[in-house]
Formats: C-alpha cells, sequence, structure tokens
DNA sequence: AATCCAGACAACCGCATCCTG
DNA sequence: ACAGGATGCGGTTGTCTGGAT
C-alpha cells in the first residue's frame, strides 16, 4: 500500500498560474493567514490546486518581499561559498539572502552560476574523471559516479575547489595578469606588493565584513523572513557538511575558523573558505571566465606530465592530506601511489 | 517565415522530517 | 512510543522565449 495521496489528483488542475489565481490566494493569505493548514487552504477560497502548490506559489512568488533575477556579485559569492561549503542544502543558502527563496537560487545556480564559474570544464573533467572513477557518459560531457559513489554534487564542488586552487599556481590562467586585468590592478596598487588574501577580498568587496583569512561571516539569523523555517541555527550546527567535520578535515576548516558552536545564540558564524575569497571573488566578477578557453584544472595525470613539485602543486586536497600524514613528502612519492592515496581519502568521505 | 535549439524559470514529484493526537 | 497526516526540501521535468539557422 503506497501513501495516500496529498489530494485528489484528477481534480487538481496543474500549470502555471493565473493572475486571478494568485489573487485569490494572495488576498486570502493576506487577510486570514494560511491558517496552518495548506491541505485544506484551497478547497476553502475555491481553488482547484494542490495544497502543496499553494504553498509553493505564496513562498516562491506572492510572498511580500520577494525579489526575482538580477543576483548581484555579493549573492554570487555568498551562493558559491556556501555551496562548496554545505553543497546543495538550497534552503540554507536562501536564509543567508534576504527576499531569494531556494527555488530561485537553485535554478540560478543550475543554469548561470555553476557556468560561469566551471566554465568549459569538460577537459579538466575528463582528466579529474581518471583519478576519481568518473566516466564521461557516451556522447555527452556529462559525468557520472561509478565506483566512486561521487554525486554530481560532489563533484562540482571538488572540481570548484580545484578550479581556485589552481589559482594559487603561478603558471596558472587565473594568475595570468592579462587573463584578470581587474584583480592585477588591485595587486599592484597595494603597498608594498602586499598580495594577501584578505586585503584583496576587502579591495574586491569593499563592503565585506573584516573577517581573518578564508572566512565568509555568515549570520545564521540574518533573515528573519526566510522562507524556509526549517533554516536554523541547528541545521547548521548538526550539519557537519557531509561528513567533513572540523576536526577531520583542515581542508575546509582551517585551523583559525570560528565553527558554530551548539551553545551559540545568535550572532555569527564563519564558513570557512580555504583562503580563497579572492580568487572566487574574481571568479564571480571577472567576465573573462566566459570568454577565455578554460585553463585545465590540474588532475593527476596532467601533474604527472608536467612533472610538478608539490609547493606549486594546486591539488586542493594535499592540506587534508599532509594534516593526516606525518609525511610530507610529496616528491619521493610517486604520482600513481598518491592518486591510489587521493582515492582512498575520497572515499573516506561520504560525498 | 518556419523550424530548431538552448537557456531560463516555474512547477511538480517523491521522500524525509516534523508535528500532533 | 507510535501512527498518520502535514510540511519542507531538493531533484527533476515541463513550458516558454528568444536567438540561430
Amino acid at each position: 500500500m503506497g501513501r495516500a495521496p496529498c489530494c485528489d489528483k484528477a481534480n487538481v488542475k496543474k500549470g502555471p498560474w493565473s493572475p486571478e489565481e494568485d489573487a485569490k490566494l494572495k488576498s486570502y493569505i493576506e487577510q486570514h493567514g494560511t491558517g496552518g493548514n495548506w491541505i485544506a487552504l484551497p478547497q476553502k477560497i475555491g481553488l482547484k490546486r494542490c495544497g502543496k502548490s499553494c504553498r509553493l506559489r505564496w513562498l516562491n512568488y506572492l510572498r511580500p518581499n520577494i525579489k526575482h533575477g538580477g543576483f548581484s556579485e555579493e549573492e554570487d559569492f555568498i551562493i558559491c561559498s556556501l555551496y562548496i561549503s554545505i553543497g546543495s542544502r538550497w534552503s540554507i543558502i536562501a536564509a543567508q539572502l534576504p527576499g531569494r527563496t531556494d527555488n530561485d537560487i537553485k535554478n540560478y545556480w543550475n543554469t548561470r552560476l555553476k557556468k560561469k564559474l566551471l566554465g568549459r570544464r569538460k577537459d579538466s573533467l575528463r582528466r579529474f574523471s581518471g583519478a576519481a572513477n568518473l566516466e564521461p557518459k557516451e556522447g555527452t560531457s556529462e559525468v557520472i559516479p561509478s565506483s566512486s559513489g561521487l554525486s554530481t554534487s560532489a563533484l562540482e564542488r571538488m572540481q570548484l575547489h580545484m578550479q581556485l586552487q589552481s589559482s594559487q599556481n603561478p603558471f596558472s590562467f587565473y594568475n595570468n595578469p592579462t587573463s584578470w586585468p581587474k584583480l592585477q590592478k588591485i595587486l599592484e596598487t597595494q603597498e608594498g606588493g602586499d598580495h594577501d588574501i584578505a586585503n584583496t577580498c576587502s579591495a574586491l568587496m569593499p563592503e565585506a565584513p573584516p573577517s581573518p583569512k578564508g572566512e565568509l561571516i555568515i549570520n545564521p539569523q540574518q533573515n528573519p523572513n526566510s522562507l524556509s523555517s526549517d533554516t536554523k541555527q541547528e541545521d547548521f550546527n548538526n550539519s557537519n557538511i557531509n561528513g567533513l567535520s572540523s576536526s577531520s578535515s583542515p581542508m575546509f576548516y582551517g585551523s583559525n575558523i570560528q565553527m558554530p558552536s551548539s551553545t551559540m545564540s545568535s550572532s555569527s558564524f564563519a564558513v570557512p573558505m580555504v583562503g580563497l575569497q579572492s580568487e572566487l571573488q574574481d571568479l564571480i566578477s571577472c567576465d573573462k571566465i566566459l570568454d577565455q578557453e578554460a585553463e585545465p584544472s590540474y588532475g593527476f595525470d596532467s601533474l604527472k606530465e608536467m612533472g610538478l613539485p608539490r609547493d606549486i602543486n594546486p591539488i586542493w586536497w594535499v592540506n587534508d592530506f599532509d594534516a593526516q600524514s606525518s609525511s610530507n613528502s610529496w616528491d619521493s612519492a610517486s604520482m600513481l601511489q598518491q592518486e591510489g592515496m587521493f582515492q582512498e581519502y575520497l572515499a573516506g568521505y561520504d560525498l
């Protein structure tokens, strides 16, 4: 026996809402509220709609102070930061952006932001797929997790990490002044050639709150009108980032990162950014990414080809690997061996 | 002008969690 | 403590629109 349907599917209208339906729903809720029962609401006001559909329509479009489109760079930055840190928890991400809905952010990410940040990633994904046991689906660039069990979301997050970390590689496209004139200009104007990430970040984001390196300050109660009633401090406290806790993953949580505390009543806490705020901001704000051939993110095979020594190795997992290992001798081990370690490393997390 | 195609966005669906009796 | 209904969430699909051919 299956679940009882929430409404009579046969007598329920589907598809786009008409202005009349919107007006009915809006005026009723504004006068009487939802009455705490979405299922009963459509019958009360004579709408041939499912209660869930009414709820969605209200939350996403009819509610006051909803913003559509026109995402700012600051919003892009917050979305990306949180996506890297917590993945596709759209309701939590939406809670940090007043007037934005989880659906809007989800759509925005899937249709625009992801492409903007990951760019033409076919090459790098294909390269990366070798290390993570991922295979491009035939005839497409889509990558299907195989034995590694990586989700698409996890893969995207790693890919974004690699892309950002590669910006620290002096040979990287991201460090090419001709590719990133905006960033370069800022760096050059800084006193004494100080390339400190925090300074760069503040130059790129004048309104960003002062914070230690690699932290994005997020206030969990920033958006009291947030759509998702379930979005609470508790969610952050309990969400150990898909199994990556502060103690187990310095990759995500640097030692100086301020973590949410279970006793914390409000205020703010940090979403760790692995010291990559400026690079992320530059990715977001620089249109060059759309116009250039994407720099390959260096996977193991390309590193092998290049024979890169450890000190310029952009691979993001090294931090975590080193933290768990007494040996820091990158150059003494073969790349193949390290690739194996990398796969083990991946298997250790529920990504 | 017609058709195709891809991007953007709205809406739906199924599952997990919460709430209440 | 438990069951069943309500709600929330995230993935997916459907629809519309504008540009390219």
